[in-house]
DNA sequence: TGTACATCAGTGAACGCGCGTTCACTGATGTAC
DNA sequence: TGTACATCAGTGAACGCGCGTTCACTGATGTAC
């Protein structure tokens, strides 16, 4: 009876496939953080591994799709750090969170703090991801929902911070003829729009939130592709005090008030 | 006494070597913009230049040297098109600009909107100095002059709105409790310095104003290599209202004031 | 439980390609007398 | 102005390298009876 676990055992054949399909990807994630993807080679892989250069081929079917794969990795991997510093600014102990306590606030600046930590320790699949685009390349459609991961989590946090009344930004008209109307303002309505739809639980964002919030996510990109890259050399570097100064006037920009 | 012109007429060997300099770049710049910095290669450039591969050599003493040049001139086009679209948005026809002209806004969204259409018509350009670094590539000391310009000239255009009295942060300690005392502060202070040090005509930067225009500066950055490398598809794309937006918003936030 | 066949992981040789860089050389251009 | 020598641009062959991908093959693992 204990053969007929989870699936833990499935055939050797298949615990074998799916243990060599990881090592190859993490022999490629290791060549990769040692000379970028430009430096990826299969038959470096497969020479690493012990085995011919064209073994590799029982897994992934080109070079493109072992990039693919790492791409692919690399958005998850970022979204989970997110994803999980959001969740540990706020252990929420059941019950509904308080209303004044800067929360949203919290989270937001834990996402921005672990993206960063994440960014500094894999610069090369940040390079990946968020650098100029590999030549002859081009992201399936596999790529876009762990792509979405992080915009989504920031996302979040702004419309908790809505529901639980911690930003007050979508009653009052107030802010929204910053918008105007033209390109801009149809543009954000329409991503709202997809946006609600697709979770349609809680308030929906407000356009021009949504639009502040997209300026503070450049930004932030912004703010990390110059220190990995190398742009705040001799000016900002260490960018520890820059980087926590500006992400918290970021939070205040998408309404998320100091406590 | 018509050959001793300028130097219009050296020795047709140098004449003829100074264009084959500039036809050997022009060419590498070519192949950069159809492949990226990996897709440029000396073989490749000589022969669509129709001589041997190893008489580049004569001329550029290695491919990194060659890319070098490539990079010292991306920066120069894109700072000659901040400091051009600066230039004509204030033409100043003689005399004071008026005090309350808005003219420094006027000059900085000029610049934004100038390095946007730069980096948009020559994206493989933008994509070697912004993007992720070329690897076994390391910038030599020439680039950091020329890559200097654009931010110099944003600065410009505060000190000047300094010195105008456009905009009056200058003075009042209103804002400077924002970056407290920590390294951001030291940081910034010694910026501040050096810039006052370089060009000590006019009033000095407000540290304070300094890390703004840093942010906005990164911000910028992150735009434009958001629009670039394809992370708007699907959202804010085509990105020129949402550009327009937020540089509005930085100009104001560099207490450049709408007028 | 044991045998016959099908599946599939892994091999090693080969194809065809392109690259950066060096080197001994030829022949044209420049310079000094 | 004319000759003798030095400089230097450009050639073509070669070195040594690594790459992605294909293909016919061997041998182990899995499956059906």
């Amino acid at each position: 009876m204990a053969d007929t676990l989870m699936g833990a055992s499935r055939t050797a054949r298949e615990r074998a496939r799916a243990e060599l399909t990881r090592e190859i990807k993490e022999e490629a994630r290791r060549q990769l953080a040692a000379g970028g993807a430009d430096g990826l080679s299969l038959r470096a892989v497969a020479r690493q591994l012990g085995m011919a250069s064209s073994a590799i081929y029982r897994y992934y079917p080109s070079r493109d799709d072992l990039l693919t794969a790492l791409i692919i990795d690399a958005y998850n991997a970022m979204g989970q750090a997110a994803e999980q510093a959001i969740a540990a600014a706020a252990p929420a102990p059941g019950g509904a969170p308080g209303p004044g306590g800067g929360i949203a606030r919290a989270r937001w600046l834990a996402a921005c703090h672990a993206i960063r930590a994440w960014a500094l320790a894999n610069t090369h699949e940040y390079a990946l991801i968020y650098g100029s685009p590999v030549v002859g390349y081009s992201a399936p459609q596999d790529t876009i929902a762990p792509a979405a991961r992080v915009p989504l989590a920031f996302v979040g946090i702004l419309r908790d911070a809505l529901a639980t009344g911690e930003t007050s930004a979508g009653e009052d008209g107030e802010a929204a003829p910053e918008l105007g109307t033209g390109p801009l303002a149809d543009q954000a309505a329409a991503l709202a729009a997809a946006l609600a739809s697709e979770t349609p639980v809680g308030p929906a964002m407000p356009p021009w939130l949504l639009v502040r919030a997209v300026i503070a996510w450049t930004q932030l990109y912004g703010m990390l592709s110059f220190e990995l890259f190398g742009q705040f050399v001799g000016s900002f570097e260490p960018a520890d005090a820059f980087f926590s100064h500006a992400t918290a006037q970021l939070a205040t920009f998408v309404r998320l008030p100091v406590p």
